[in-house]
RNA sequence: GCCGACGUAGCUCAGGGGUAGAGCAACUGAUUCGUAAUCAGUAGGUCCGCGGUUCAAAUCCGCGCGUCGGCACCA
């Protein structure tokens, strides 16, 4: 190689500029601008792309420096743990073979395909032999094979899956391999230039089965998991939050606060307690409202229902896997059901419907079972017996984008009511095995899209993974380790009416098919108070608290005037309650805290004898001293909540 | 469904072939107290279930069930 032919300019992100006689390295640049950063560089971004500093950059470009401790160094961080984890294993167990392992969001893991699982003991020895690895401070270094040779030499050290991935790799695309050690890897890259690089700030956290390429067909491979960091106060931060959030875990708040329970009898369901009852129906009303307001109608539908509507449906030819079937004495086949549309369509069937009808808004609480495989339950976050806040839009294709629109403000303005400002959302299109025309197609989606962009809500897409019958929104929620689930949902579609032979006349005085929206908010009643528990930590806003507030005495000379504040407070509707109990005030503030109580109101004989409370917020240290009546009108008007 | 871990009092957990343990909660009594734990006493168990090994199983083995963490699935 000529390094000295071509002359190079770089411009470093100030705007200064370099030049060179020939190509250059990063680390090169970054040894020519200070020592100090030759030290602490990790990378080099080249014209916006991440590069080894290793690599010779061969023609004038915008560079960056990229150091270790910043955020864009992080991944390349991650994924080199990941490399240090498998030259662990590698050591370790000459008998793995390595297949894939990526940096995640807060960290990194591993495929490997092992006949023995790994166990927690292995686990720790991976981990203390990755520390080793970080000592030795070996060099990373890159190559470019030819195809065969990468084949030739992986299959030769019994890697089969790195051979197979090679052979999939497209031909125009380079087959990059980077050695650590006695470590080879293919891999695209970048690394940091050496194993020291990557710092001891990083802890193996699980191992998990996990199939070969994400398809259950495959070999199941064991995946270990880890989190890496730039240092260990970042490490150490991580943790912690995790430890807080596991406070926030729904299934433990709602074991101390009483809001529900589940057991082995009921998988799947959920026994809702009187306070998670109270929950749920200030949740559910909440909501019928704003659907009032939206011009929809409730209506109520069958849980048991013939086969033969699930049949004409397609239900039972796509869904019954996940169907509860039931058989009535008279051997009939009756299937609970797991979606409401059918349902909904017979209403809409019933009589004839006119142009004018439309569109026509059906809203259904509906309880749903589905079959869900045992491994996919999760608290109440996702369970067998559900219950959704569904509706079907009927409606023309005229009228898909104004309902669309209308919909995804609704949607907003809900979410805003209980506290979720930032919701991800992803616009599914067209799959490939899909039903309908383009032009339908191209209708629905433009319609879609329009709705989410009128709503102003940013959302990634999603290609491909629309439903056979129409293109679809997800409105996805975190919970408190930041998992994401599905809750609200927008779908087009144009199959089931054709199915379920809906029809309406138009216009022109003939038959015409209406589109269906399948529309949820919520997605699931359960699902979404489970994400609203893990949300506000249990400490739930006036308006949703299953008890708002709690008058406690500091001696019982008070009792009888806290009958009194008692009553007040219940005839005002506010949903409170009375302590009386022979305990000093020091337990009873701290117990009615654990409980996470929004309100106390404390008396002692200052208070019987003024007419006063003494008001105490949830967390607060400070007291409010309140005329009784005063008090009652604040905690009424605080409660009524964002709908009045 | 698959891989792994786990299952002991209401909760959190200890114990590990031979009387079942602690703290908190519960209950009873004393205490009347000013904003996150008053003191004393009492009661509480099919050690997840079924089978096996053993003189003896909560403990060891097998099979189920459930939970947890992932993977797959999620209209």
């Amino acid at each position: 190689m000529n390094r000295a032919s071509t002359p190079v300019t770089l411009t470093l992100p100030d705007g200064k500029q370099r030049s060179f006689p020939g190509p250059v390295t990063g680390a090169e640049l970054a040894a020519a601008i200070g020592p100090g950063l030759a030290k602490a560089a990790a990378v080099i971004r080249v014209d916006g792309k991440l590069r080894d500093l290793s690599a010779p950059i061969d023609r004038d470009a915008d560079v960056a420096i990229i150091t270790r401790d910043s955020p864009e160094a992080l991944e390349v961080l991650r994924h080199d743990a990941a490399h240090v984890l498998a030259e662990a294993a590698k050591e370790l167990y000459p008998d793995v073979q390595v297949t894939f392992g990526p940096a995640t969001e807060s960290g990194f893991y591993y495929d490997f395909a092992r006949d023995e699982p790994f166990t927690p003991e292995d686990l720790a020895k991976l981990e203390a032999r990755m520390h080793e690895i970080v000592e030795r401070d070996e060099p990373i270094t890159r190559e470019v094979w030819s195809r065969d040779d990468a084949v030739a030499f992986f299959k030769s050290i019994g890697e089969t899956y790195k051979a197979e991935w090679i052979g999939e790799i497209p031909a125009d695309e380079e087959i990059s391999i980077y050695k650590q050690g006695r470590f080879v890897d293919l891999c695209t890259g970048p690394h940091l230039p050496s194993t020291g690089k990557l710092g001891q700030a990083f802890k193996l956290t699980k191992v998990a089965g996990a199939y070969w390429r994400g398809d259950a067909r495959n070999a199941q491979l064991q995946r270990v998991y880890g989190t890496a960091w730039a240092n260990a106060k970042d490490l150490d931060r991580y943790l912690l939050m995790l430890e807080e959030a596991e406070k926030r875990d729904h299934r433990r708040l709602g074991r101390e606060l009483d809001l529900f329970h589940q057991q082995e009898e009921a998988v799947g369901s959920v026994f809702w307690h009187p306070k998670g009852w109270t929950l749920w129906r200030i949740i559910e009303n909440y909501l019928r409202r704003r659907l009032d307001e939206e011009g929809y109608v409730e209506v109520r539908t069958p849980q048991l229902l013939d086969r033969s509507l699930w049949e004409a449906s397609g239900h039972w030819e796509k869904f019954r896997e996940n169907m509860f079937i039931a058989q009535s004495a008279d051997e009939r086949v009756l299937a609970l059901k797991p979606m409401n549309c059918p349902g909904h369509v017979q209403i809409f069937r019933q009589g004839l419907k006119s142009y004018r009808d439309l569109p026509l808004r059906i809203a259904e609480f509906g309880s749903c079972h589905r079959n869900e495989p045992s491994g996919a339950l999760h608290g109440i976050m996702r369970v067998r017996a559900f219950t959704q806040d569904d509706a079907h839009i009927f409606c023309t294709e005229d009228q898909v984008t104004a309902e669309s629109i209308a919909f995804c403000n609704l949607l907003r303005s809900v979410y805003r009511d209980f506290g979720f400002e930032d919701v991800a959302v992803k616009f599914s299109d067209r799959p490939a095995v899909r039903a309908g025309t383009d032009a339908i197609w191209d209708k629905a989606e433009a319609g879609l899209k329009a709705a989410v962009e009128a709503a102003r809500l940013p959302y990634t897409m999603n290609p491909g993974e629309g439903a056979f019958y129409g293109p679809k929104l997800e409105f996805v929620l975190r919970d408190a380790i930041g998992r994401d689930w599905q809750c609200g949902t927008l779908q087009l579609d144009f199959v089931l009416p054709e199915r379920l032979d809906a029809s309406y006349i138009g216009e022109d005085g003939q038959r015409h098919r209406p589109v269906m929206l399948h529309r949820a908010i919520f997605g699931s009643m359960e699902r979404f108070i489970a994400i609203l528990i893990e949300q506000h930590a249990g400490k739930f806003p006036l308006w949703l608290a299953p008890v708002q507030l709690v008058i406690a005495t500091i001696t019982s000379d008070a009792d009888d005037y806290a009958r009194r504040v008692f009553a007040a407070a219940e005839a005002a509707g506010l949903r409170a309650q009375l302590d009386l109990a022979n305990e000093k005030i020091n337990y009873k503030v701290r117990e009615h805290s654990l409980a996470k109580i929004p309100v106390m109101l404390v008396l002692g004989k200052r208070e019987a004898e003024n007419g006063t409370v003494a008001l105490r917020r949830l967390g607060g240290k400070e007291q409010e001293i309140l005329e009784l009546d005063d008090a009652i009108a604040r905690l009424t008007a605080e409660s009524a909540g964002p709908c009045g």
